[in-house]
Parts: C-alpha cells; structure tokens; sequence
RNA sequence: GUGAGCGUAGUUCAAUGGUUAGAGCACUGGAUUGUGGUUCCAGGGGUUGGGGGUUCGAGUCCCCUCGCUCACCCCA
C-alpha cells in the first residue's frame, strides 16, 4: 500500500458499519447493568504502575513484558491500563467509596493496552466491558453477576455461550493445594513441556490447562483444587452454585480453569465460545477478597468481569442486520434562496427527531434525487424559486413515487406525511 | 519473544518470466439544464509494500526488510 500513516500495529479503527455493532453493545450493557443496580464510574486510562505491578501480581506475563509503561516529565513512572479492576480499586479507595451504602456496584468500559503481538480476538489496544461489586461476601451476589451477564449476551444474541466456573479457594486453603500440586508435578517434571517446566515456576497452576498431550497425561491425576477447599469456601462454592441454578444459569464446573491474575480469590468464571479460534474467552472474572486491602484500603470484599467488546462484535457480527440507517427525508434545495428556507425546515424536522439530510451542493435536480434515492432517504422535499415565493415544499415518497405539497411552515403535517410509510 | 502463510486500484480478484499491469463492484461526470432505482457511455485512480539480486527482459524467480494474517506464549 503507498499509504503513508497506518494505525499502529495491534490498534484498529472500527468504522461504519462495523461501529452498529458496538453501539448495540454498548446499549445493551447499560440497559442490562442500570437494571441490576450497577452505576457508571469513569476511569483514566492512565495509572501510576504500582496499581498494575501490586494488584496483577510480579511475575505475570502481563506485567512483565506487556504493560506500555512510561515516564512523564516529572520522573512518575506511568502505565496504560491493561485492564480495569485495580484502577476501579484504587478509586473506590480514594474517595472512600465504602462508606456509600452497601453493597456498592459499578460498572465501567474502554479501552486497555497490552503489548502483545496480535492474532484473531487479540489486540494491543481492545476495549473491555467490566463491573465491580464491593462488600459483600455472600455468594448470593457472584451468582446474581452471572445472571446479569447471562441477560447482557442474550440482549446482544449471543444465547448459547459455554459458561464455566471454579473456586480457586482462600488465602488459607490455597497454599496447601499449590504445595501439593508442586510435588505431584515435580515427581514427573520429565514428563511436561519447556513451558510447563517454566509454569512449574512462576505460575503453578497454570500446567492444569496447558493444551499439549504429553502435559494433559502427566497432568491427568493431578490433585485438584476443589479436594482441598477449606470448610468456607467450599460451602461458598456450593451455595454458589445453588443460586446459579435457581437462576437458572446454566453451567459446568471445570476444575482447571485458572485466572491470570493474581488477586482473584474463591469463585472464578469464564464464558467461552468456539468461534473466535484460539481466543476463545468472551468474558471473564472472579471474587478478589484481599485486593482492596492489598491496595491499601479497608477489608471490603469485591467481585468483578470483563468482557472483551472486539470478541463480542466478531461474534455478533454476522448475526446483525448491519444496515447502517436511512434518511427519513432529504431535503433538496436548488439555489440560495431556497436552502435559506430549507434550513428551518430541517431544523425543526430534526429537533422533533427525524433523520434529516440536505444537499451541500447545487447540482440539477435529477441528480440530487439520485442522491436521496442511493442514501435511502424515504421522502424528499424539493424547494427551488417556484416553491419560495409560493411558500411551500413538494414532497416525493421514493417508494411509490406519491407526490404533493405543503406549506413551508407547516411542520405538523411534514411529521404526519413522513410518518405515513405509503406500504 | 518464537513459527508459518500472504502482500497487485478504495475493495474483491486476474495477468505461462515476454507490448503501455487488467476486470467486477465502489466513486465521479455525461446521456437526462425541475424528479430516483434500470440501462448505456466516459473518467479518475497503481512507484505491483520497500530495497537489492538473477535475467536480453521480473508483478512472476532469489535474498533482505517492512506490513498484514494465523498459531505458540499469554489473555478479554
């Protein structure tokens, strides 16, 4: 391409109209989320990195190698969010937010940043849906998150997603699983790939759900998490799974689905699909008990999600009509005088809420209509000097071609006749 | 970071190593100076991603580089 400038690599526009499709989700998740009691919070795109390097844990790829970390003029070490929890911790910490009644739920969206070399469903700059749920410990309220999920991807068409859930255990329990799951590796540590020799080291439980044969056998009888739940969390996890059935979330429970992030505690879940190749996650997310407290504010227990809106669009995509929409009218004005007359016609048209276009050049009539007919417009009003100094408009429905006039101020019947389809 | 595949017009794609790189769609203008869809005609658009090499001759073969895509890793 001899184009000079491109977006960078892993950052994409989305025009029209591929934009419908976010727009749907976007309305969607505001419905579904305003109806659950979730509020809006805004959040910068910017945070000092110890809210990413504290909160996402040290040794995470993300942190590691992926974060857009830099330095302002004044020395701060800055960082592009790479995803949306911490920065929603750290303001529900700085303005003191538990003091709000309980619980506190809040939802937010936008763009994250991760350097990471794109593939399908993966991208450096991806925009992510999310919301959090403060102070309560009750499963009750994981479960009631899943349901809102659940009526966001019905709302957007997406009824047949896989969801999976787990428990992950507690600060208590899961020390004793990890030191097991240590030794049950290591006594076969032969057996695993390079990866997983290194997962061995930095990230445990992540050999559970390594996709190559070898380390599937090898991993096969390893114990698993739930056999060493501590009394609470696993009459947490069960209660969980209680309400999930009574709202009748349909689920499985698999037992190696692991996060990525270190602060999650207890419950996890995951919904997957098979249509987006190996990215297969849509949304994802957990209970975080110690992370509000990690980060230096009170004990307040939290919940949260996110979805990935660019792996939804793809999925909806194709299900969308994708029909960019119409005029209701055109006005066609064919000299000065008449476009002076024109403009309160689609002023007033457009305040009352129709989708009026205008022709910006004085091209002959026939063309002009030509225009209206290739942007779809169902109606088009034609003003030229005949029609100033008579005070009217002429109408034209393009459907069937049904033609009359108006006076030029009577906007009443300009709704009434554009209102009226013809068929 | 590792590996593979692919780069020709806005877009989808043609062109055995051989004239001046073509077509559909899209866009613009005209046939039609106050009435659309169809049709017909015309036009704008390309350093064949870039650089080097082989050859009488390269869009085509070789090397390098950049970009895109997919996969690994990781993750929404």
């Amino acid at each position: 391409m001899k184009e000079k400038y491109r977006a960078p690599k892993g950052f994409q526009d989305i025009i029209p109209p591929d934009s419908l499709a976010w727009q749907h989700i976007d309305d969607c998740a505001r419905g579904t989320f305003h109806r659950y009691g979730y509020d809006e919070i805004r959040i910068p795109v910017v945070e000092h990195t110890e809210i990413f390097s504290r909160s996402i844990g040290e040794s995470t790829d993300i942190v590691e190698k992926e974060m857009y970390t830099f330095e302002d003029r004044a020395g701060r070490s800055l960082t592009l969010r790479p995803e949306g929890t911490a920065p929603m911790v750290r303001c529900y910490i700085q303005h003191g937010l538990h003091t709000e009644s309980s619980p506190q739920k809040y939802y937010y969206s936008g763009p994250m940043f991760r350097y990471e070399r794109p593939q399908k469903g993966r991208f450096r700059q991806f925009y992510q849906i999310g919301a959090e749920a403060f102070g309560i410990d009750d499963p009750y309220i994981d479960a009631e998150m899943m349901s809102m999920i659940r009526d966001f991807l019905y709302c957007v068409g997406l009824g047949s997603l896989t969801y999976e859930v787990n428990s992950i255990g507690c600060v208590k329990c899961r020390p004793d699983y990890k030191k097991a799951l240590h030794d049950h590796v290591y006594s076969r540590i032969d057996r695993y790939c390079d990866d997983c020799k290194r997962r061995y080291e930095t990230n445990i439980m992540r050999v559970l759900d390594c996709k190559v044969p070898g380390c599937v056998e090898a991993s096969g009888d390893a114990p698993l998490i739930r056999d060493f739940l501590c009394e609470g969390c696993k009459e947490h996890f069960n209660s969980f799974r209680d309400y999930l059935g009574l709202m009748g979330v349909e689920h499985s429970v698999n037992p190696r689905i692991v996060r990525g992030l270190d602060y999650y505690t207890r419950t996890i879940f995951e919904i997957t699909t098979t249509e987006l190749g190996s990215q297969n996650a849509v949304v994802a997310g957990g209970r975080y008990d110690k992370l509000v407290e990690d980060l230096g504010g009170p004990p307040v227990p939290g919940v949260g999600f996110a979805l990935g809106m660019e792996r939804l669009a793809e999925l909806i995509s194709g299900k969308m009509s994708n029909k960019m929409p119409v005029p209701d009218l055109f006005i066609i004005c064919m000299n000065e005088d008449a476009r002076k007359a024109g403009v309160a016609v689609a002023h007033e048209l457009r305040e009352r809420g129709l989708r009026c276009e205008t022709n910006y050049t004085y091209a002959s009539l026939s063309k002009q209509v030509k225009r209206a007919d290739k942007a779809g417009a169902r109606y088009v009003f034609v003003i030229g000097t005949d029609e100033v100094q008579r005070g009217i408009v002429k109408f034209k429905r393009l459907s069937d071609a049904k033609e009359g006039e108006i006076a030029l101020d009577d906007h009443e019947s300009m709704i009434k006749i554009i209102s009226d389809n013809g068929s």
